[in-house]
DNA sequence: GGAGGGTTCCG
DNA sequence: GGAACCCTC
């Protein structure tokens, strides 16, 4: 039987799917697949591994939602090109569809697998789901990759019509008629999280819907209140992974929250960002800023990491990201600051912990944010501007209760004085950063 | 080519 | 107000 698949990567959902739509309107009876990228999986330090669990538990419930459809769903382990090539053996395919991603990783896989197809006689559809606008569909009136954040939200709300936030047809609903179904074993068997090398962890477990309307309007207030817990949003991981679609986020952000909008407007904006220089994943996008002789002190580094700085917002961050992978906006500025800032750490150093800790983590987002907060990126924030760990405290926990909840010991001997002092650490970095410009 | 403006600031 | 530069039109 001729069929084609449908490969879910950041798209954990059957609902408002672009490329899911596609496939389930070709005519072809669709095989949903997820692949456990091998490529990815043997990097990740830990077996017991909360991203991973997440991804998991999302994965079986296609797989359940997928059956009760009348359908069967693949998930198979491996390199996706090799996975592909073997699928490719297995069944008559007609075609593979899938959603376009734009990290540079991800386009090198696509490329290799657009290859591995093309020599099969297989067809290799993408298309845009995770953003609304991509690539080169907003640009400035000169023609030139936008840089400030302002000009392009402009553009942004001028382009942006109704259509463009409607669900992929619905109509297309997932059946028994338009899905392929294998016996239950062996091809149609999927790896258990034991099988694939990891034990559970459960840190934070999203709901799969999207927040309610009044917690929603409060969305820039709840942000900078770090003590808060109830009442906030949490929508990061649902939008890294695909469990909510971005255009029904953002169709319920304009109506209650332009603030909110926004900030998924900046989510397009660094995916633009990244695909139009893909380089920036591991570089500064400012060549005057790639040699920065930054201080990359692994102790100082290691009390970042641990929540050990002296600094209370600091170590509060850090400790509940440890603990839990997530952090409150106004949190992750204060300690990126301190890290790029008063530490003068690389602030590659600081992406990285980020993607290892953060359920969230989203690589354009993070390079994007980074490299602002450093004074490096395409968009960035005054090199000399260093922001004060004290009056963000003051700002966001004037109470101490954020801070107390993490860092129970604060203001007790068993505290650690500061690591920098801060005006000290802020001349420091400032005056190394002007330096480096002035030579280039 | 000049003017205006720039995610969330600090002291 | 400072310190200060590049993007955009």
């Amino acid at each position: 039987m001729r069929i084609c698949l449908f490969w879910h990567r950041r798209d954990l959902r059957i609902h408002d799917n672009a490329g899911l739509a596609a496939a389930l309107a070709s005519g072809l009876p669709v095989l949903p697949l997820f692949i456990y990228d091998a490529d990815i999986l043997t990097q990740l330090p830990e077996r017991a591994d909360a991203r991973f669990t997440f991804i998991y538990d999302q994965v079986e419930r296609l797989a359940a939602e997928t059956a009760a459809a009348g359908g069967t769903f693949l998930a198979r382990y491996g390199r996706p090109s090799e996975v592909l090539a073997q699928l490719a053996q297995e069944f008559d395919l007609a075609a593979v569809y899938t959603n376009e991603d734009y990290e540079p990783y991800a386009r090198q896989r696509d490329a290799e697998v657009e290859a591995l197809l093309r020599t099969r006689g297989i067809a290799f559809y993408r298309y845009k789901d995770q953003v609304i606008f991509a690539k080169g569909e907003i640009m400035t009136k000169s023609g030139t990759v936008p840089k400030v954040f302002g000009a392009y939200h402009k553009a942004y709300q001028g382009r942006l019509t109704d259509e463009q936030l409607h669900p992929y047809p619905s109509a297309v609903a997932i059946t028994a008629g338009n899905l392929a179904r294998l016996p239950s074993a062996p091809a149609g068997a999927r790896p258990t999280l034991l099988d694939l090398g990891f034990e559970r962890r459960e840190q934070y477990v999203p709901t799969n819907e999207l927040p309610p309307a009044d917690v929603v309007r409060s969305y820039h207030r709840t942000r900078d209140t770090p003590a808060n817990t109830k009442g906030t949003a949490r929508i990061s991981v649902q939008l890294r992974f695909g469990t909510l679609s971005v255009r029904e986020v953002l169709s319920q952000a304009r109506e209650l929250n332009p603030k909110l909008m926004a900030e998924i407007i900046w989510r397009d904006f660094f995916m633009m960002l990244l695909w139009h220089f893909p380089n920036t994943a591991s570089e500064a996008y400012d060549p005057r800023m790639r040699d920065i002789p930054y201080r990359n002190n692994e102790d100082e580094f290691r009390a970042w990491c641990e929540g050990r700085t002296g600094y209370p917002l600091v170590d509060a961050g850090m400790r509940e990201l440890n603990a839990t992978g997530y952090l409150p906006n106004r949190v992750r500025m204060t300690v990126a600051g301190f890290l790029v800032k008063h530490l003068f750490i690389d602030w590659r150093w600081g992406e990285r912990y980020f993607a290892d800790k953060l359920l969230d983590y989203e690589q354009a987002s993070n390079v994007g944010n980074w490299q602002w907060m450093a004074g490096t990126g395409a968009v960035a924030a005054p090199w000399f501007r260093v922001y004060s760990p004290q009056s963000q405290l003051a700002q966001v926990d004037p109470q101490q209760e954020y801070v107390k909840r993490w860092v129970p010991e604060v203001g007790t001997p068993a505290y650690p004085a500061p690591i920098v002092e801060h005006s000290l650490g802020r001349e420091r970095a400032v005056e190394a950063i002007r330096a480096a410009r002035m030579q280039s």
